[in-house]
DNA sequence: ACACTGATGGCAGCAACTGACATCAGATCG
DNA sequence: CGATCTGATGTCAGTTGCTGCCATCAGTGT
């Protein structure tokens, strides 16, 4: 497969990510993206549904990463522990590179509408950490509500870390699930 | 306070609903449902600041009836029970209109933009729901994760009513809250 | 050399959205 | 009752995200 300059989705995520950092969202045209990488335009669009979407470039492996991790857990555990481990095994990743985590975190809560989009990337976890218990046997509606409580426990692990200091984000990962057990059964106030 | 024609908000949103469902939200144009509602596609954004956004008209209403209901709650009752009752009464509100509520439902359904937009709306329950419990004196992060959990769980509950037949919003929302507690607790194959 | 395929560029065009300015209905005041 | 003031609306121009269409160019296989 020939091509001109290889990984040109990774160019323009990279010059995407640094000039929505440097001038802001609103700021950034398609066009300075597409120049910054050393392509058109029209060639952005080919790449990227969205102005949005160059932020969320990734995102389709981490997906993978939880449906394995689910599928991969023994078959003895529960569709609450499956998603747990499924969950650290994302958060250990994001852990891997923190600073980048960080940077893009703060583009994206810096705009509602990439809050929208990132809360959809969240909303396809869900969907596929549903059907990957599903897949292990789990039923309905309990495979929905594990992966959902799993996601909306992974939403609030995710923003104490990113907003805390130096804590391990596997560490609160597994201290906000036993919260949440706490909370739900009513043994909180 | 006088006005030309009142409620044009209202107009608006009513016109652009009927348009949506009719030829759907792409092949609708911000300048037809401003022609509908006897109005100027300017003034149409200067009461909503999206085209998409006309279809969450009302969203503030049931914002502030969550409010209303957990700080209304017994002081006794646990965070996830207020949240209960909360969920509770929205889905009561629901209720009263189903057939409009299911064609909404069916427009926001069928555009990735649009659902985009809805999981915005029920991230801003859950923000309004943990500040809420936090004024009933409960701590960070029970709070929040007593409301995402809630907003997780209205999120099956619904899609399980919208895509069912006729049984009531409430008793699922019920029988969901139920099933949430077993599977968080791993009581759940 | 030749055609073939897939990635790219260029261009035209639509529609969403914004800013600036004029205008008009109605309330308030003298 | 008329002048004025305020807020909602209309008009117009302009930017930009995004798409369709067609030409072109790099690299592959024949």
């Amino acid at each position: 497969m020939g091509r001109w300059e290889p990984n040109a989705r990774g160019r323009l995520a990279q010059a995407a990510l640094a000039l929505y950092v440097e001038q802001g969202f609103d700021e950034t045209t398609v066009a300075q993206i597409a120049g910054k990488a050393g392509l058109s335009e029209r060639t952005f669009f080919r790449h990227f549904q969205d102005k949005r979407e160059v932020l969320f470039y990734g995102t389709e492996h981490a997906q993978e990463l939880l449906k394995k991790a689910v599928a991969g857990a023994p078959p003895s555990a529960t569709p609450m522990s499956a998603v747990g481990t499924a969950l650290e095994a994302v958060g250990a990743m994001l852990e891997e590179d923190p600073e980048r985590v960080r940077l893009r975190d703060a583009v994206v809560s810096s705009k509602a509408e990439l809050r929208e989009r990132e809360l959809i990337k969240l909303a396809a976890f869900a969907a596929a950490v549903a059907e990957a218990l599903r897949e292990r046997g789990v039923r309905e509606p309990a495979a929905s509500l594990a992966a959902e409580q799993g996601v909306a426990i992974f939403k609030v692990a995710f923003t104490l870390w990113v907003r805390g200091r130096g804590q391990s984000l596997v560490e609160i990962l597994r201290q906000s699930m036993r919260d949440a057990k706490a909370v739900i059964a009513d043994r909180s106030r």
